[in-house]
DNA sequence: CTCCTATGATTTACGACGCA
DNA sequence: CTGCGTCGTAAATCATAGGA
């Protein structure tokens, strides 16, 4: 039963990628955050919520996240862009 | 007024972020020897003795402190697994 | 189908803080 | 003051998804 249990637990590595709504929203509050990219455990169940994703997987989302984007900034300049003007016109409305 | 904010370097946002010391052990990821043992520790009790956690680290060639936070990260994993599945059985 | 890279999840190792 | 507890995280690594 042990083996069966961690078989299935092994399963969750066979995921699936985030909708694009979730990295949507995600990404979003990430570059809107850009100087402290760490979203309290209230904010992390709005993203889950809003994503449809759970909220282990917005922290597994953004130390990822935060870790490659450190490591690279360059790859992520164009994507930081996006999301840049993204929220200014949000903020216009 | 207010040279009070860090001004956040728009090249390197990341500065201000959380970061390991350079001091920090690498990660060093564990035989499947060791984590089956480990394992079989954890499945007898999830809190080590003293005297249990010196036997486990000198059996699997570890320090003492690393089975002692080995623990502490089980019993996160087991916390984190029992909250994403509560209804398991 | 075979690489290869992107991406989500898991595994070590700490810092910060709590409690006895 | 010691020492082990939890919580949240960095960083490395794993394992698969997905595209050329």
């Amino acid at each position: 039963v042990m083996i069966l249990r961690s078989r299935f637990l092994d399963a969750r590595r066979k995921r699936r990628n985030f909708s694009k709504q979730a990295t949507e929203v995600l990404n979003e509050y990430f570059y809107s955050h850009l100087s402290n990219p760490y979203p309290s455990e209230e904010a992390k169940e709005d993203l889950a919520k809003r994503g449809g994703i759970s909220v282990s997987q917005v922290s597994n989302w953004f130390g990822n996240k935060r870790i490659r984007y450190k490591k690279n900034m360059g790859k992520f300049q164009e994507e930081a862009n996006i999301y840049a003007a993204k929220t200014a016109v949000d903020a216009t409305n | 007024a207010s040279g009070d904010k860090p001004a956040i370097d728009p090249n390197n946002p990341a500065a201000n972020w959380l970061h390991a010391r350079s001091t920090r052990k690498k990660r060093c990821p564990y035989t499947k020897h060791q984590t089956l043992e480990l394992e079989k520790e954890f499945l007898f009790n999830m809190y080590l003795t003293r005297d249990r956690r010196y036997e486990v680290a000198r059996l699997l060639n570890l320090t003492e402190r690393q089975v002692k936070i080995w623990f502490q990260n089980r019993r996160m994993k087991m916390k984190k697994i029992n909250k994403d599945r509560p209804k398991d059985e």
